[in-house]
DNA sequence: TGTTAGCACTCTGTATGTGTGAGTGCTAAC
DNA sequence: GTTAGCACTCACACATACAGAGTGCTAACA
């Protein structure tokens, strides 16, 4: 619905403000970019865009402003055009980014959070990083280790080769050879369930075909549903909060607590990361975006899996005016390198 | 030094810039305080006190504010006195403290992570928190719970009734018993080292004692040293960046980039909270501190410990006109606080 | 001798006015 | 359909004026 001349004006009014910040006027259309159009004409243009909705104005003597729906179309048209090229990263950018990760990698924890580090570095912008925890790990065998005459540490490994543990009460005296037998007993009636699915009950129903003690059963129960907590959180990372004072649209201090105030609360950021569907690469420009207080944000997110199971969600959170191609190259790349890293985490 | 009456208005100056943020005049002082003096003489009095580096101008004629040497002495002479009292902390401060902390500890790192937020909320400034681990911690045994035909998880537990696991290699059809016989052995050997003793060279000559496989020496290298370095690991928890930017000192956006740089670089706030002494409070004003970038922030600092041994150590960060009186409060009672919780985490 | 009233002086912050520059919309000519 | 010309608008920078708060100094007072 827009002519080819439309597209190309509005196109680069919209890299011309992400650049500079400020509202773009027809002269410096006309002056910057050999379009062979005066400035009268390049005004007709703006004109009709901003009655398309296109463009705004600050006030009537300034330039004009892409409008939320600028950027939409001028996200969308590059998206798919972006899919398969390394888009605008540098070979140095991605050298810069594989040493980086080498560098740093030692567990799970260090990639999600070189991943904020890198994303907020390379964009400039804040990054929030989550982290799914897999709930979805079946119990393999659990194992008692004595610690002490009444205490003893219960290990339980699933079938993903994690382990976690916990401390439990035992009865005084009971044997080494007495806690392997229950482990081993225990081990074969829970084999093969999730761990969300040991809960009290069940726990209280394989328990008392082995053994009769109480004490040992509560710790039991208490120990099983703190590693299951544990197993189902999701943990949060944060890059880049100073990034953003960076940006002129942050030199206003009510706008940035506003926003340092939503990443501080863990709770909000979950929910944030939480709400974009799990479809590849996501961006929501300004209002788009449901949570108050990043209504006048714009967010790209994309959601990582491992064996089509989703292990986290990395997103880069800044201004509307924000470098969607940079910052979509970024995502697109570290999005491939993380699939390949998870897959074999040497 | 000073005579009663510079101390007492010296004292007024103080808290009165302290709640207002604005240079104080001695208009203001006799207006407000009925001292039976008249401006005249408290200015007199005023004059006398920046001859002797008390109190500074920001200009010819503005009222004046602290210096660093001021809240030295205002801090030195409440320390004291506050040591044994609740301080200003009114019941309700405490009860919330004491409900906030109910309500979220399951773990260690949750405790922590309470105590940031807490000290942020109630002195709205930022709050720095140090996780030491365990170093001194001495290995009791080890023990191989075979994963699959080629991989074990190894578990060490200490004499402090933690455990740590990681990966390891082991040579294809080893039975369980064998596994069993050489975690047993191995144990034996190692019992009573701290672990950061058992280095590479230690457990070869461990290990070539039961066995040959250099594979399964090599993971078992690298599992301990990251059990080591994990262990010997510190942990930073922030609270209330926001809050800062509420203060009249921060409205300026290049000050709060500048300590949002800081905050967000872990090392430099691991390294600035190691550096106070372990003697129980501490508090460092302006250029006091040695590090840049907070050469213009106060620091209130706090240690504690559990059976002697340092477990963390807690901070609140802001401007030098600091709510000294209530952060040292809040200070006190969380430390008393913690170190009960800490004695029996129940 | 310590305290105070009075006064001139200084400096900041705010309000006000003016000029400049960048931009626009409209009209008329090409 | 394009463009030159022109009047108009508005933000911003700058200067000037002014009120308010504070100071230091001096002289008078108890």
């Amino acid at each position: 619905m827009l002519n080819d001349r439309k597209r190309k004006i509005l196109q680069i009014i919209i890299e011309d403000y992400i650049e500079t910040a400020e509202p773009v006027g027809s002269r410096t259309i006309a002056r910057k970019h050999n379009l062979g159009l005066s400035p009268a004409t390049i005004r007709n243009e703006m004109s009709d865009l901003e009655l398309l909705g296109y463009l705004e104005q600050p006030h009537t003597s300034a330039g004009r402003v892409p409008s939320a729906q600028a950027y939409r179309l001028y996200v969308d048209s590059m998206v798919d055009s972006m899919k398969e090229e390394p888009g605008v990263l540098t070979e140095n950018d991605m050298a810069l980014i594989n040493s980086w990760y080498k560098e740093r990698i030692r567990n799970m924890d260090d990639i999600f959070k070189s991943t904020a580090k890198i994303l907020s570095r390379m964009t400039q912008n804040v990054s929030l990083v989550l982290a799914n925890k897999k709930s979805t790990a079946r119990f393999k065998y659990l194992k008692f280790l004595p610690l002490s005459d009444t205490r003893a540490i219960m290990c339980i490994v699933t079938d993903d080769g994690a382990m976690d543990n916990g401390l439990i009460d035992i009865p005084a005296g009971m044997s080494s050879a007495e806690l392997d037998y229950l482990s081993g007993k225990m081990s074969n009636l829970l084999e093969g369930r999730r761990l969300t699915e040991i809960n009290g009950d069940l726990l209280q129903e394989v328990y008392s075909a082995v053994s009769e003690d109480e004490v040992m059963l509560a710790s039991l129960k208490k120990a099983i549903s703190n590693i299951a907590a544990k197993n189902s959180e999701q943990k949060v990372f944060l890059g880049g909060a100073k990034q953003l004072l960076n940006q002129p649209e942050f030199q206003d201090v009510g706008r940035v607590k506003n926003l340092l105030g939503i990443l501080e609360e863990e709770k909000v950021v979950k929910d944030i990361l939480n709400a974009g569907d799990d479809s590849g690469l996501k961006v929501t420009i300004g209002s788009e975006n449901k949570f108050t207080g990043i209504k006048d944000c714009s967010m790209v997110q994309a959601t990582y899996r491992l064996n089509g199971q989703i292990v986290g969600t990395m997103a880069v959170l800044g201004p509307t005016r924000m470098e969607y191609r940079k910052v979509i190259a970024v995502m697109n790349y570290l999005h491939k390198y993380l699939e390949t890293i998870l897959k074999d985490p040497k």
